[in-house]
DNA sequence: GTCTATATACAGATAGAC
DNA sequence: GTCTATCTGTATATAGAC
């Protein structure tokens, strides 16, 4: 079974993760080589710069994104969708305990610098938050369903935040449950407009 | 008028202001250096290592947030409390547009990097934690008092992310408004549960 | 396409004259 | 206490043999 080059799928693979547990301005081409099991000089012939190592992990959280909200987009009930982002959040509890949101910590950490990477990782938060609007859309809001997903999306990155300081998952898990009976008590009336 | 050796608070000054708007990290000690006008091998005299520079911002930051706790604690009214602790986030929105949260984004930064600094913002976070729930307390929450405290970080922590994330401060002046009047329509029942 | 050796830049930190 | 010059390590990036 001869392996053909993957290589450049290993080092985006591996400066995900690196990127991920260490963030992106203390993880270094020589830890991501390593990870990859990749000759450090040879990272060159595949990207250019450090920046565009960066990019393509960005761009594969992107589709990574995409096709999870793609996904829960299936799901006949509406409510149920949002609790299934919601959900998702449980699942990576503990991963979020110990390095984060990988998409809101990217946003902290890009943000100051600003240019194309942040503008980048800011598209996928945006993404997220269009998708909840388009979600509570189905529900009836109107003019409120973009109100309602940034009460939403911000609540889950207040909580992702929390989970990482102090480390604990059930900081998560609490949240969550939280979350998901505002999304429940939803429809009826504006409730959920005090998310 | 002969002003004593203020260099070492000018360093802090510096320090606090550069690691706000750069982040720890990316932030030199001849960056420090420079905007305190101290040449950079003086500051050694002050401080043994980076990180005890990071030490001492963040007991800056300790102690203006303790100054606030403190200071809104005298408020009368419970709930005014709370509100001042919302309104607080308005005043600094601009800010926190350009460059996140002072303390969250720390909590973010360092708390990949685990030691005594991460320990010491998260602490931050916490102690904004408990003055919270020990209003939530005094509003009769018994139990859920802690509960209530936690959506409430939670929600304005996530909200300076957006805001940031975004680099719109409309992000905190809605959000902000929104957590208000849960604050407002506390007490009666437990509607703040759903916060 | 691959990989070793290296250039270049700059960070944190120190030595030691003043 | 102060400051210049510098050491040392390490990061990004390149050169060039294979």
């Amino acid at each position: 079974m001869p392996r053909k080059t993957d290589k450049r799928e290993r080092l985006i693979e591996a400066a995900k993760n690196l990127i991920h547990k260490q963030g992106f301005n203390l993880t270094t081409l020589a830890d991501i080589a390593q990870e990859a099991e990749v000759p450090l000089g040879n990272v060159y012939y595949y990207f250019k710069t450090k920046e565009s190592i960066g990019e393509a992990v960005i761009k594969e959280r992107g589709t990574d994104l995409e096709t999870r909200l793609k996904l829960w987009e299936e799901i006949p009930d509406v409510k149920a969708r949002l609790k299934k982002y919601i959900d998702y959040s449980i699942e990576e509890a503990d991963q979020t305990a110990r390095y984060g949101c990988s998409i809101g910590g990217l946003c902290q950490e890009l943000g100051k610098k600003g240019g194309p990477l942040s503008d980048a990782v800011a598209k996928l938060l945006n993404d997220t938050l269009e998708w909840c609007e388009g979600q509570f859309r189905s529900l009836g809001y109107g003019q409120k369903a973009n109100e309602l997903a940034l009460n939403l999306v911000s609540a889950v990155q207040g909580m992702y935040l929390l989970t990482h300081t102090f480390k604990d998952p059930q900081i998560t898990t609490r949240q969550a449950r939280n979350l998901r009976g505002l999304v429940d008590q939803a429809e009826t009336s504006s409730k959920l407009a005090t998310a």
